[in-house]
DNA sequence: CGTGCCGTTGAGCGCTCTCAACGCACGTGG
DNA sequence: CCACGTGCGTTGAGAGCGCTCAACGGCACG
């Protein structure tokens, strides 16, 4: 488990804290990595799509205690559900390009993507609360494998390459572990011959 | 853990079909208790409206193991995002009366309501994810208490006395538990005098 | 060359699960 | 009336999965 003070996350010297400018035409913005985005900052939402690069929405606990709620790719839209309790910050994990818009934008297509993310996170409870170790690894592995794959072929079998942006701190955050035992769960993928990583950049296979 | 196998927990004998007329006025339908409501039917989505009672939303795994994302109350509405994988299922845990509406109704409100379940799954995720077992316990509590309490003051302490509808089991697969723990983490808080239950059924002290 | 971050690996412990038995309330039928 | 079955809740004993703590290597950076 990460143990970042929760103050230290939220209040870090590098945080981005951006003017909100509401019905405005959307406005692209940098997020470095390992950068925090505060969402539902004061007066009214704005919603965000990630343009490129991938972000992850974690939740902290007073103590520090972190939990990655969803990690988002290319298209992805987030800024939903800042009211209240269960806030999520946005987390760069690489260098990103994000897009804000205001609320009244993309009126038709919102409710199909706030419904998609409650989909996502229904699922995620499933695997929070009832799969084991590796279970969570596999699932998130073919999760990240849809988000972020280019498909190739090389000989008769279809491999998903794709770039892990997340950390294992970040995957441990995600998928209600420590960073050890995604260690030891991809390990125990890659000896299996499930999973191939040259670097911690991961080859499935199916 | 639930070990209802899962054809037998969907195509159960004492299952609830109905059939489905977009734009339609308000229908009302009775769930009895342990009864299951398939979302999602066929053509389109309907939206619910939980009148009276307390419903469980569910998922299966194919090996039967169960995942309750939300417990919920008089006034809820649910049945959103019913696509693809993520099914939920709606059971009864007691006698309701559920109102059923089109997609086309509701629709200023819809979208709000959709934001608090998100926001709600996504603080079920930390709770799953990142806190122990008497936490999550106590967290339940909380909220089933939110939902259910008619505010009694006895003496000088303000005491929320709340009926639990959900059983250990439903508690614990709402928790990502098992029902012995649930059992020993609500006797735990019982010795503590956080609360008391006269029977199955609850009395939280501050 | 020192420092810090990330990832890996090992040893040991503990929280929670598993398995089991029991009590209780309820309904059913002899 | 009692015997029986079932569902729910409780409690105990033991085991195991995943966590904690620790050490180590590789790499980037100043």
């Amino acid at each position: 488990m990460l143990h970042l003070a929760y103050d230290a996350a939220i209040a870090a010297s590098q945080t981005a804290l951006v003017a909100h400018k509401p019905g405005a035409p959307p406005t692209t913005l940098r997020l470095m990595n390992r950068e925090t985005l505060i969402l539902g900052t004061q007066e009214g939402e704005s919603l965000y799509r990630l343009a490129d690069g991938c972000v992850a929405l974690a939740q902290y606990l007073p103590d520090g205690r972190r939990q990655v709620c969803d990690i988002l790719g290319p298209g992805r839209i987030f800024g939903f559900a800042v009211q209240g309790s269960g806030q999520c910050v946005a987390e760069g994990l690489t260098y990103c390009t994000i897009e804000r818009f205001g609320q009244s934008n993309l009126r038709a297509n919102m409710l199909t993507e706030l419904a998609g993310m409650l989909n996502r996170q229904q699922n995620h409870a499933l695997l929070l609360g009832r799969k084991t170790a590796s279970e969570r690894v596999a699932s998130a592995l073919i999760d990240l494998a849809q988000q972020f794959s280019r498909k190739r072929r090389s000989g008769t079998r279809t491999h998903a390459v794709f770039p892990v942006f997340p950390t294992r701190a970040d995957l441990a955050d995600w998928l209600g572990l420590t960073l050890e035992t995604v260690s030891r769960c991809l390990h125990s993928l890659k000896r299996q011959r499930l999973i191939r990583l040259t670097r911690p950049e991961l080859i499935s296979i199916v």
